[in-house]
DNA sequence: GGAATCACTTGACAAAAGGCAAGAAATACT
DNA sequence: AGTATTTCTTGCCTTTTGTCAAGTGATTCC
């Protein structure tokens, strides 16, 4: 037996599933038997660019964050994902195509992962794994709608303050600048908001 | 027959069926025949605050808005559906929720619809329909992320120009503050861009 | 342990965008 | 046609944010 497969507590998978999907225990626990168990170090990155992606994740603790770069080759973090949520990059993995993105632990990062093969088998073949599955992209879907609609008509300074209640974890772990760029403002901007709170 | 019957040609939506996912053609066309014809008058409401949403609808011809209202009772337009698109409000018809946003027509609309407990049967016994199903909803996060990343870190000239390239309907058919709202500047900032152009 | 790098802060100025209010232009409504 | 309403534009001034550049503090790495 790993050390890996020592610490393999599953319950906080199942009761992840169970959080999202109205489905019988004994088929949560079906879902998250499928699934592999995962660990990264800090700054280890889970997906490159021009790899097609096959990780689909169930990120049990620690924090991660997905970033491209921009046309003057700075980072743009794109989006932060925090312990107990499903971390994914959408667009590789489901269109099988190879990624733009980067995902990077920012923290020591644990959790259990499937593969897209193994996702599209199960899908259409367990029913519970189906609405699992269109509910982790629901979820998902509304959650970045609703970061459209909570950066749009908001200043840098509620933006954040928007974070910080939402998301404390980030302003813990993550430098300024991942953070800056999150939010669409500079080091400097950032740095001035942070002075006045 | 109806004159709404009479104009029933649906082709259209199968030829976005095939293209959005892999299936043969006759199994698009029987997706396509579970649909209802649907027309909307400019102005008119597909969709209201405090009502569950039932209608998952394909776009034929027309443009569409979704907006709520804000803090200050304004009206802030979260996003424009142009033809050849499928439309729906996610949180509330995908979780049976009261909707928070209008869905509202602003030119004449013609399309096809479908209810929920519709889609989910067929969901649920048509190997075809699942995978439109799911192509659709990762298409359409697909969008939203684009948009995001599209939004932050950008100028609102910039933003302008884009909507101009990939939307251009909208700008000919969209009233400055509904446009100005969606890019989240004001009617004002929004007028002095134009000229400047 | 000292050089190099990285993370963050700060100052001075410039550019972008907002607030408010007035007015012009277009549209809707009898 | 003529009034009312809505839509859009514009001027003046303020606030927010960006740019650039220098400086401090922390961390990494031979």
């Amino acid at each position: 037996m790993t050390a890996l497969e020592q610490m393999d507590n599953r319950e906080s998978l199942t009761n992840f599933i169970l959080n999202v999907v109205k489905i019988p225990k004994r088929d949560a626990e079906e879902i998250t038997a499928s699934f592999h168990p995962i660990e990264l170090k800090e700054k280890e990155f889970l997906l490159k660019e021009n790899v097609v992606s096959d990780d689909y994740l169930y990120l049990e603790s620690g924090l991660m964050r997905i970033f491209l770069y921009g046309l003057d080759g700075e980072e743009i973090t794109i989006d932060f994902f925090t312990e107990n949520n499903i971390v994914f990059e959408i667009t590789s993995f489901f269109n099988r195509v190879p990624s733009e993105a980067y995902i990077q632990a920012i923290t020591t990062c644990t959790g259990y992962r499937i593969s897209y093969d193994e996702l599209n088998a199960h899908f259409h073949n367990k029913p519970a794994f189906r609405d699992f599955g269109r509910a982790i992209l629901v979820k998902e879907f509304i959650a970045s709608q609703r970061r459209n609609y909570g950066m749009i008509n908001r200043t840098a300074k509620e933006r954040y303050q928007n974070l910080l209640t939402t998301k404390p974890q980030i302003i813990q772990y993550a430098p300024l600048k991942y953070i800056a760029s999150y939010l669409g403002v500079t080091d400097s901007t950032l740095s001035r908001l942070r002075k006045k709170m």
